[in-house]
DNA sequence: ATTATTTTGGGGAGTAGTGGGGAAAAGTGG
DNA sequence: CCACTTTTCCCCACTACTCCCCAAAATAAT
């Protein structure tokens, strides 16, 4: 599982690091690969290869011939594009992507369980601030049964 | 499976490049060819030819002496050509699909799990707003209790 | 302080996307 | 059956980008 955050910086040919200590946590079956696609929110979204695949097959079971379902496959699928780290564990990010995302130079980089996330610093002070609810609220209602 | 998206050109000879991270999914089975159709939106559909095969031991299990069934399987039939990439990977679209899928110079490729689609970009753009649903709320639905 | 590891930068070879010439094949009309 | 036109396909070429590699800078560990 993912975890920590990472401030690093995307290089002018529009490469990203994965911090070393994610890095540890992509699983072998992945082969080095990650699927960068778009996020719900205004980030990027990592997925190492194998829980990408788990999506997949999510996807499979739909029937495309059906309209809505057809509809949500593309819209996940199309922003999908997968990418081999290079010898220094570096990705390429589309341009499509960094543009949706806001960002410049600097990122944040964080684990989030099954998933890398990849933010503008400053999109992510605002997404946290446009919330009403304090941290400990949130917990308190997530977490109820728990 | 064929996953992202890509903005290409089609040239005056009507020929589309296959983009090169789709050709890598392409079994050696399908020897190089595609087969393609009509998509049912307002696209092009491309499946590799053991795809395509999948899908026709499908239709021959559907009644041809059912009306509906019997339209169904001559629209499918129809506008399929399977036709060979040639050695730039590029492959001939049919001048009544390009008609059809309203495609001009430039063209948005789709990968679309097992079958990728051909859109002129405008037409997908709008095919997109037609939907009051947003990605966040499509996610929610299709990923819940993943 | 020295060594190892990690992050960032950049050169250059190879690959990918596009365009177009011309041979072969297919279609058309006499 | 033959000439003529159109389409398809194979090839070569140019440009731009991607990816592989080497290396410097920065951080962490011994």
């Amino acid at each position: 599982m993912f975890r920590g955050q990472y401030t690093y910086s995307i290089d002018n040919k529009s490469r990203i690091s994965i911090p070393a200590k994610l890095r540890r946590h992509i699983s072998p079956d992945s082969n080095d690969t990650i699927v960068i696609t778009k996020g719900t929110n205004k980030c990027i979204d990592l997925y190492p290869l194998d829980e990408w695949n788990k999506i997949e097959e999510k996807l499979l079971n739909l029937n495309s011939f059906k309209p809505d379902d057809a509809r949500f496959i593309r819209m996940i699928s199309q922003f999908a594009t997968e990418d081999k780290m290079d010898s220094q564990s570096r990705i390429l990010i589309p341009q499509t992507l960094i543009d949706y995302a806001g960002i410049q130079k600097e990122v944040l980089i964080l684990g989030v369980l099954k998933k890398i996330e990849v933010w503008n610093p400053k999109t992510y002070e605002d997404y946290l601030n446009e919330s009403e609810e304090t941290y400990e609220e949130i917990a308190a209602r997530v977490m109820a049964g728990g």
